[in-house]
DNA sequence: TTTATACAGGACTAAATAAGTCGTATATAT
DNA sequence: ATATATACGACTTATTTAGTCCTGTATAAA
């Protein structure tokens, strides 16, 4: 309920960390995950995905690891949670629109309006925000 | 992830209902539970719910119901979801601080500011702005 | 060229939360 | 009496979130 999940909390987690450490330095999953407690099997899931979407840079191989190579005040939180997790909204029909009771819905305008403020929020949080 | 519940929606919904009915008027859960397709078990026990804590008026018997008996203006949409599910927060640790990580918490302070903004834009809508 | 270290990723399991159901009891108008 | 309505604990199901297992690939260094 209006929670954000721990896939988030520890992607924001490790690009923070990252950040900290300077410019093109190379991180592991393990540095990560022990230093934050954080399991090392899920994490590793979490920074493949921030690969995939080239926020980080896979090292393979032994002294490997990743670097950071996006500029995290270029993107803004909710496109940063909406990778990650899909399409966000207060209720499912602001999002996908299959909802049978669409007409009769007497709280689909106002909660509509609410969404959009919330959304105005993250929107205008850069990633960057948060991990310095 | 940053959804409502279906029990909120659905407690909107009736209170929304019961408001557009005029003062005072007696709805049954069944003619909530049937013009806007809901369970009607779920929502018995949201109506129970919703008059345990003052907001509707239970009347037993044939030809019972529940009245409306809370002004939907004194109450905020925060307080609201509260009283409904608990404690909001974006993160566990606005909420309990039971988290063990805090200390080495990187994103703690920050995500207490976003949570701070979204309560506000909750706490500043009262209920009657979605039942109107 | 072997070994240790690190990422890649599919499949699976477990835990937590949300949603919905069942059954029985009680109150009351007709 | 009977039909209609709320009361509510116990239970089940569904969905989402969190975490694990296992096998594979790449590469630095001994």
């Amino acid at each position: 309920m209006l929670k954000l999940t721990k896939k988030t909390e520890y992607a924001l987690t490790a690009l923070s960390h990252m950040q900290s450490k300077g410019e093109g330095e190379i991180i592991t999953a393990r540095e990560i995950s022990e230093q934050y407690g954080i399991s090392f099997q899920l994490l590793s899931k979490i920074l493949q995905h921030l690969s995939k979407e080239s926020f980080v840079k896979p090292i393979q191989g032994a002294k490997g690891g990743y670097k950071l190579i996006i500029d995290l005040s270029s993107i803004s939180l909710w496109d940063f949670i909406e990778m990650l997790e899909g399409p966000l909204g207060l209720v499912d029909c602001v999002i996908t629109s299959e909802c049978q009771k669409m007409d009769s819905c007497v709280i689909l305008t106002p909660i509509g309006k609410i969404n959009k403020a919330v959304q105005e929020i993250f929107l205008n949080i850069p990633v960057s925000d948060i991990t310095n």
